[in-house]
DNA sequence: TCTATATACGATAATTTTAGTCGTATTTAA
DNA sequence: TTAAATACGACTAAAATTATCGTATATAGA
């Protein structure tokens, strides 16, 4: 429970892989998946999700690669788990109402209280003060 | 990513409900299960156990069940989480070390700190709190 | 003492989610 | 023209979660 999937952890480590270099400087999917023995294939369409998001920016082509297109500063975990991931919540029923037993549960409140508490901590930590 | 389990869930059903009861009185499986619309057998293991870790305490027989045994304002959510369903990490290395990938991985510190600011999140926060 | 109704719990099955692969198309530098 | 890169939908595999089954044990009450 609570865990974070591979496409984070994979989105994560490409990220701060190309923090390490000139901010122009291009890296390729095979490159990140070579140097962190990480599946090419999967890199690959999490770093294509990402350039859809404006994250990163995609340069096709023989030499091409990704580099970073924003401030990563500005970029919250939150806002970046649920780029990835959509809907950032403990439960479903935080997003989706459609539970059958939604008149009968007793926990719906508290737990949103508890999930409000983590997406709280979610939006105040920028992707930088992770890939940094 | 970052759901808690049914298992978690039905935990939290079945104390906030024998929250609204007389301390000593008695809640059976069967009566929690109808009442909230949760699968019987699992809703049982999940209270034995509880009752191992000394959450509850179960009366055996004809007309037994549960009674919460303990002050939950004495137990974190992060204790509860993790007698529930063990070390809470958002990703496995941070209990186990024994990932390949350790030496290359560019992101186990970073990831680490946001693992012990959402611990430290779950730590704050009483079962109490979530249940009274 | 018998029966009905509880808890106890290991084993297993079903389902869902996550992770990974395949195949093909497109782009572009050399 | 070719090689190496991104783009992406479809599919398969693996893992984790959720649920069920079967059996044993305990005990209140008839």
């Amino acid at each position: 429970m609570l865990k974070i999937t591979r496409k984070v952890e994979y989105a994560l480590i490409a990220l701060r892989h190309m923090q390490l270099k000139e901010s122009e400087e291009l890296t390729s999917t095979k490159e990140i998946a070579t140097r962190y023995g990480v599946p090419q294939q999967l890199l690959a369409k999490t770093l294509q999700h990402m350039a859809r998001d404006g994250i990163l920016e995609a340069v096709q082509g023989s030499a091409g690669g990704y580099r970073v297109a924003t401030n990563l500063d500005k970029i919250s975990m939150k806002d970046f788990f649920e780029k990835l991931e959509g809907p950032l919540g403990m439960m479903d029923c935080y997003f989706d109402s459609d539970c059958i037993q939604i008149g009968s549960c007793n926990i719906r409140v508290p737990i949103q209280r508890i999930n409000d508490n983590m997406r709280n901590l979610f939006s105040q930590m920028s992707v930088q003060e992770v890939t940094q």
